[in-house]
RNA sequence: GCCUCUGUAGCUCAGUUGGUAGAGCAGUGGACUGAAAAUCCACGUGUCGUUGGUUCGAUUCCGACCGGAGGCA
């Protein structure tokens, strides 16, 4: 019996390291997974993908050799991934890790999907499939975005109230989900989220005091990316991006298209980068703000390891 | 030295037939349930280069000066 109790709440324990790009998420993943038996577990859109180590800044193996990684460089970029794809891949290794008695530590800075796993949604449902979205593209191209909203309001009337009507992606993905399961949104929510929380999540989040100590940070990143081998591996996705579907959108690889179809100059498309990259911390930050109850560490304040362990330390132990 | 063009928001520029000005980008904030490193929304006062003149009123017209670009010497 006292094993049982004692066994048995610690095995549903997830922690996630999260915030925007270029904080050091992944160093002090490395460091908490070593510390306390843990392995890491990206949380990442991009990482999941095979051969692009650079763009992604995927952690290496030779980063931290005795800490095994999953859900990084693990598929090739032909393949489209999603929300679903990855809530239902992260859930599976976190039960295997939670059965051999290891600590699931999640690092990434893909917002959706690190509230959806920890909130547990279930995405049982189909997806939209390729040749769904080509159709749905056109009738949007026939009708109109004006009409679009307003067939989905015909359906839904409250989902269409909160989309705007440039909201071109999240109108179609509504009305083809609507149609197809006769149900509205609030429905289909309601639906995929669990009455319990499947997890016992501890949330570190890493920010700076000082935006500007952040965009200091992407520009280095950014550099040491470029000096890293950077421009072959857009080069590759350059050349493969209509069958990279989802690849061929990382920050990164997109920004020196135009150098590769000729003309731009390569320091005006590095500018972009870094641009780009300070607009999706931006992004990240304002989804990560919203998260309720993530310890914050700061940059400046320094010491991110001790304070990150103390933390962990006192979850595992139950608080 | 002379001639032409030019000086407006952090950047690139528009504009006011004279009634003190607005776009894009950047920046900031926000949204987000199957492409999320994606997609979308909101937010624009700045000695309109300086200084005189004309005018009820000048950033707008005229003059001078200062800065920038080009041309002729």
């Amino acid at each position: 019996m006292d094993a049982l109790a004692d066994t048995r709440p610690r095995a549903e324990k997830i922690i996630a390291v999260l915030g925007p790009t270029a904080t050091g998420k992944t160093e002090l993943t490395f460091g908490l997974c070593k510390a306390f038996g843990g392995e890491m577990v990206g949380a990442d859109s991009m990482q999941v993908y095979r051969g692009l180590p650079v763009g992604t800044a995927a952690p290496r193996p030779e980063e931290c050799p005795a800490v095994p990684r999953h859900l990084i460089g693990v598929l090739p970029p032909e393949i489209p991934f999603s929300v679903a794809d990855y809530v239902a891949n992260a859930a599976g290794i976190i039960a295997h890790l939670h059965s051999i008695g290891k600590t699931p530590v999640l690092c990434g800075g893909t917002g959706l999907y690190i509230e959806s796993l920890v909130n547990g949604l279930d995405f049982a449902e189909v997806g939209m499939p390729q040749n769904a979205r080509v159709q749905m593209e056109a009738e949007w191209d026939e009708a109109g975005a004006a009409e679009m909203l307003r067939r989905l309001a015909a359906l839904d009337p409250e989902h269409a109230a909160k989309l705007h009507l440039n909201d071109k992606k999240r109108i179609l993905n509504a009305l083809w989900q609507t149609r197809e399961q006769r149900a509205t949104y609030a429905e289909r929510a309601a639906r995929s989220r669990p009455a319990e929380k499947p997890y016992d999540a501890l949330l570190i989040g890493v920010d700076a005091r000082d935006r500007a100590l952040l965009y200091k940070r992407i520009e280095a990143r950014v550099n040491g990316m470029l000096a890293g081998g950077l421009l072959d591996e857009a080069k590759t996705v350059y050349e493969h991006r209509k069958a990279y579907k989802t690849a061929a959108q990382a920050i990164g690889y997109k920004e020196f298209f135009p150098y590769f179809a000729g003309g731009a100059p390569l320091d005006a498309c590095a500018e972009k980068l870094k641009q780009a990259t300070r607009n999706y911390a931006k992004r990240q930050l304002t989804w990560f703000r919203r998260m309720k109850d993530v310890h914050w560490l700061f940059l400046e304040d320094g010491g991110l390891e001790e304070t990150a362990s103390a933390l962990t330390e006192a979850f595992l132990r139950g608080e």
